[in-house]
DNA sequence: TGATCAATAAACCTTTTAGTTAATTATTCA
DNA sequence: TGAATAATTAACTAAAAGGTTTATTGATCA
């Protein structure tokens, strides 16, 4: 299941960190490394975001040298809001209009 | 920070199912037991339980000879609103709303 | 009062995760 | 073309997760 790799892959606080980053601005692989540079060294980092990206959560690029990355912000709020409307009685209704949300983006242009 | 356990407890698929069950009705340790006697043991059960317990997500009440469990929904949801609205802009009305849900919630009677 | 049952704790084992350094690939540019 | 740079892959290690079986604790009840 989808969400399995989700859950999995938002288990790690780096992770969650690169995230959040990408949901500023994309980045590359060394622009995120950099804001990891006093904790980890590049191949981890490099490993989630392949992490990230075989959940679904990102979209990758190469350009030239470099490699570009990007949230892909649909899936994750789509899996956390089903997950809700399941667990939570109450956050149906958030879900719902989660749902109205992402398809209203759906047909909007633009990456992800 | 609380929602490290929080992830991570939410990232095994049986604590997940767990939840889920908890969500329908409060049970006991032993009901609970019963749902996954084909997948693992009684003690494996217990210690995913004490996990969910220490994230916060779960209580837990001794009566008599047995222990019931049933689900915080609170927790879970403010964790899950928050993170949304930090990692997805377009999630942020979403997350007041859930904001102004607990607020309310937090005003009734009742457990959790 | 001691046998039984529910639940958890202890001890142990195996697999997975998360990091390291060194090696590789692909691109740029002097 | 070949030196330098960005990113990843490979090989390895230490620690943590997740399961098992056995032992323990505490409540019930004949």
């Amino acid at each position: 299941m989808a969400a399995d790799k989700i859950f999995e892959a938002l288990s790690s606080a780096p992770r969650r960190r690169i995230l959040a980053y990408l949901s500023k601005t994309d980045m590359t692989a060394g622009d995120i490394s950099n804001c990891f540079k006093d904790m980890m060294s590049a191949p981890a980092v490099s490993k989630h975001l392949s992490i990230l990206e075989n959940a679904g959560l990102v979209w990758r690029e190469k350009r030239g040298q470099n490699v570009h990355y990007g949230l892909k912000e649909d899936a994750l709020a789509a899996t956390l809001a089903h997950f809700l409307g399941e667990v939570c009685p109450r956050s149906r209704p958030l879900r719902k209009e989660s749902a109205a949300a992402a398809r209203k983006k759906a047909t909007e242009p633009g990456r992800s």
